[in-house]
RNA sequence: GCCGAAGUGGCGGAAUAGGCAGACGCGCACGACUCAAAAUCGUGUUCCCUCGGGAAUGUGGGUUCGAUUCCCACCUUCGGCACCA
């Protein structure tokens, strides 16, 4: 899921010159990175040192991170989300609680398939040979993922249950087939969910091809039926920016639904959010799609707007959707009667009506409507102001746009009066009391409609999982009965992007019987979405093997829900609202509790290349991580990748700032393992040691806490360039001393595990593990400071700074401040106008 | 057009219940060590200056003793949506 392949070796980029020495001979105890990461990974997965099982005794502490794509290699695309999670899940685990962070792969999709397309691979294969490069790879980050939970989506024993979990909504009625007009990409061959197609020229989320349409009976699920409930983020810690997405996306609207009749008494139902105008209605449009048109056409009109359907239907939606083409319409030659006032008005049909919104048929209220407006004026039809602004007398005759704003109903019997303001929905007092009386009348009623789609599910391609429906002729669409589970898909199939799937092309795989008669049948040939398949691997984690469900309950109940998800914001009106909808879907069907499966969510900002574009193989500016581990060994990319940029905004990569963590992990080691001679510090010096490092914990554990994760990494900086000054002055061998090297170390541990490991047991000798050590507890009055420096400001300028006891009185900082010599300067013996002692932080004088 | 995020040194960034702008680091300069280089260590590094200071957090206003932080208007960049009735 997080995005595909970008599988460059760049080295052009990397190289900066041949990989440094490991070894510069000068010391004994030089630092051997890579070497000594090896040592200790090695040893902690011998040790399960990261295995996460059930302890009720524990709080327990579910991180996720999302799941990789298995396009091949890892880069930073995949690093930048993981290196900082990883080292919150272990500042979690330092923080008692049982923290399970699990990984897996999210394998079936369509590179896999395009990979055997070109290079005669087999999907099966590919994949499964990119995901053995990877795992090998996150194990050279130090992550500390539970591998025994790992989850593969293209597993049967987990498609089995994406199968059954299509089953169970198709059983709970949110599973149905329509023949629709789809969204079909051209170079992937295969259907697209609205989600997966973007941008202004509606193309391809994942190849860049513009889309076309396409007329396909496909699966869809009914994610709309949950739309109002996915506008609800009470319950979830989500960022703003994806809630607002969201919303966005659904894009709901408050309104009514009116009846309108043809003269010869068809009923034409209109979705309207202002149904205050329906007096202001002087003609009504129809989407030239519109099943009544070819019946209401009149003859003499006949021809003209069956040119019209025709051009209309010939033009790409880029081309029908573009908000500043001129509007162009046909008269059917048809009237309708508006039902409030029984006007007869012209029914038109024109382009700038959708069938895929509402009734795919509006009023047209052209003094209160920019668009009706403008086809109005271009088609001389009647404008009628129903709306009057203050202080301005509208002329339906001269207006010069349409007023949109609030006003005072007029032309509007019974309603004239009524004040209409600029809130939507039922808080409008005009839209409530229209609303109310249409009700009354039974000619209409209260209506919301939403820009969410149905999702998708069909794709005609080979490489994922089977939707398990067969066909008989007598019994329509049924499921594969859940014990002959999993539908697996054959090995032996023929690639040729033919846009049909491949399975369709197999000689017997869609052959079957029909699980209510027995007779022959056919099974379903296009395959689900992947993006069905992530919508539960977190589920799939808390039991991988288990085979009498999806998921264990036991593990269930003490894992979930989610307590914190990273990942890209990329993914906030697909997978997230898809899992969000997923749960939902399967809490109403009671095979999952609770009404989100995430309750907090943080994004990563993106890592661009050094040239500010997106790091693609065409735009040749990919960076592989793998340079540099071998260069500056894993822990240094790591606190490099939490230091350079803050985390939720990302920027351009940059290669060379790693030397400055780097060089700080040297300066780490140097510090521990350079013999020092117990020194003579003084009282003052080892207690300013000492606060130091314990504000420089609360920063850290408030930072971890936050996801502020460069500030983590400056607080250390600053903390070792304390250490080093204490050293100097003789602090090595005192119990301060002695405290701060391990207090460093455990804060240490979380963004630099091998050399925090190694300096622990080897140099300090401590028990091993650093990872199950407890995370330090701040000490206040340590953290307290003894005096307090203060700018002494005159006019707004700092002229001084003072010092003062931490406790000194506000009145003991005013005369402190006022004894200053700068102070007795400017003042030149005048009393100052005012004094401000703010917050024991400064002074302002004003003179 | 609508919605959202963000504008701070050469660069990444720090500091917002309104209170010392530029922490930490990269880069750069100079010095120490070295035959030399690398590494390492030290010093300096927003701009201007008449060495007293002065200016500066996208622009212009406002509130305030005091604004990167709050308010108003605008500019730029990025992301999303877009004839949604």
């Amino acid at each position: 899921m997080i995005p595909a392949p970008k599988v460059e070796r760049a080295l052009t980029q990397v190289k900066s010159g041949p990989v440094k020495s490991e070894t510069p001979a000068r010391k004994d105890n030089a630092f051997h990175s890579l070497a000594m990461e090896r040592k200790w990974q090695a040893k902690w997965e011998a040790d399960k040192l990261y295995r996460a099982v059930i302890d009720e005794t524990r709080p327990k502490h579910y991180a996720l991170t999302m799941l990789p794509y298995t396009s091949g290699d890892l880069h930073f695309g995949h690093w930048y989300p993981m290196a900082p999670s990883d080292a919150r899940a272990r500042y979690k685990r330092m923080n008692g609680y049982n923290v399970l962070y699990p990984i897996g792969f999210d394998a079936f999709g369509l590179p896999g398939e395009n990979a055997a397309i070109k290079r005669g691979i087999h999907p099966k294969e590919w994949t499964y040979k990119n995901i053995d490069n990877m795992r090998r790879q996150l194990k050279t980050m130090g992550t500390m993922f539970d591998w025994e939970r790992e989850a593969i989506t293209a597993d049967p024993e987990y498609y089995k249950w994406t199968e059954w979990f299509f089953i169970q909504l198709f059983k709970a009625g949110l599973a149905y087939r329509k023949m629709s007009p789809v969204d079909w990409c051209p170079n992937c061959n295969t259907t697209l969910a609205r989600e997966q197609v973007w941008g202004e020229d509606r193309h391809c989320e994942r190849c860049g091809t513009p889309v076309i349409k396409k007329d396909l009976e496909q699966w869809f699920f009914k994610s709309t039926q949950y739309a109002d409930e996915l506008l609800r983020f009470d319950e979830i810690d989500w960022p703003e920016r994806v809630k607002t997405l969201q919303t966005n996306w659904i894009g709901r609207s408050e309104g009514a639904s009116v009846i309108f009749k043809t003269e010869m008494g068809d009923d034409i139902e209109i979705f309207t959010t202002r149904p205050d105008t329906l007096w202001g209605a002087t003609f009504m449009v129809f989407s030239p799609e519109h099943p009544l048109v070819d019946k209401i056409t009149a003859p003499e009109q006949k021809d003209e707007v069956e040119a019209y359907k025709q051009q209309a239907a010939r033009q790409s939606d880029i081309e029908r959707e573009a908000v500043d083409k001129e509007k162009t319409g046909v008269f059917t030659g048809a009237y309708a009667i508006n039902p409030v006032n029984n006007e007869r008005i012209p029914i038109w049909i024109a382009d700038y009506v959708l069938m895929s919104y509402g009734t795919g048929a509006i009023m047209a209220v052209p003094a209160h409507d920019e668009r009706d407006f403008a086809f109005a004026r271009k088609y001389n039809l009647p404008i009628i102001p129903v709306i009057q602004p203050e202080g301005v007398e509208l002329n339906g005759d001269t207006m010069e746009v349409a007023h949109a704003g609030e006003g005072v109903m007029i032309n509007s019997s019974p309603f004239n009066g009524t004040p209409a303001t600029s809130d939507k929905g039922m808080k409008n007092p005009a839209i409530r009391a229209v609303t109310e009386w249409l009700e009354q009348k039974r000619i209409g009623k209260r209506a919301v409609n939403y820009r969410y789609r149905d999702w998708l599910i069909s794709r005609q391609r080979y490489w994922g999982s089977p939707i398990p429906m067969i066909y008989c002729n007598v019994h329509g669409w049924n499921p594969v009965p859940e014990d002959q589970l999993p539908v697996l898909l054959p090995d032996d199939v023929e690639w040729k992007p033919t846009g049909e799937s491949p399975l369709k092309l197999h000689p017997t795989w869609k052959n079957t019987t029909c699980p209510i008669c027995g007779e022959p049948a056919t099974r379903e040939t296009d395959t689900m979405d992947t993006f069905m398949c992530s919508s539960w691997y977190h589920l799939r984690y808390l039991s991988p093997d288990y085979d009498k469900g999806p998921f264990d309950e036991a593990e269930y109940n003490y894992w979930m829900p989610v307590d914190i998800y990273t990942g890209g914001i990329e993914h906030a009106t697909m997978h997230l609202l898809y899992t969000r909808f997923f749960h939902k879907a399967m809490r109403d069907a009671g095979i999952v509790e609770g009404n989100e499966p995430m309750l907090q969510l943080r994004n990563q900002g993106i890592i661009l290349g050094g040239d500010n574009e997106k790091m693609s193989k065409s735009r040749g500016n990919v960076v592989s991580p793998d340079e540099l581990v071998a260069q500056y060994g894993t822990d240094a990319l790591r606190t490099y990748l939490m230091f350079a940029y803050r985390w939720q905004e990302g920027g351009p990569w940059n290669s060379s700032g790693i030397e400055g963590t780097a060089r700080w992990l040297r300066r780490v080691w140097t510090l521990f393992t350079d013999p020092t001679q117990p020194g003579t510090a003084s009282a003052e010096t080892r207690r300013t040691l000492r606060r130091r490092v314990h504000q420089t914990l609360r920063r850290v554990t408030n930072d971890f806490e936050d996801f502020e994760f460069n500030t983590i990494i400056s607080g250390l900086m600053e903390l070792l360039n304390e250490m080093y000054k204490a050293r100097e002055e003789g602090a090595a061998g005192s119990p301060e001393w002695e405290e701060a090297t391990e207090l460093y170390l455990k804060m240490l541990a979380p963004v630099a595990p091998h050399i925090a490991e190694e300096l622990w047991t080897n140099q300090l000798g401590k028990p091993y593990s650093i990872h199950e050590q407890k995370w330090p507890k701040v000490d206040e009055a340590a953290a307290q400071e003894d005096t307090l420096e203060l700018p002494v400001q005159i006019n707004g300028k700092v002229r001084d700074r003072i010092i003062v006891a931490a406790d000194a009185s506000e009145a003991e900082i005013k005369s402190a401040a006022l004894a200053s010599a700068a102070v007795q300067k400017y003042l030149e013996g005048r009393e100052p106008k005012k004094v401000i002692v703010a917050n024991r932080r400064l002074v302002s004088l004003v003179i």
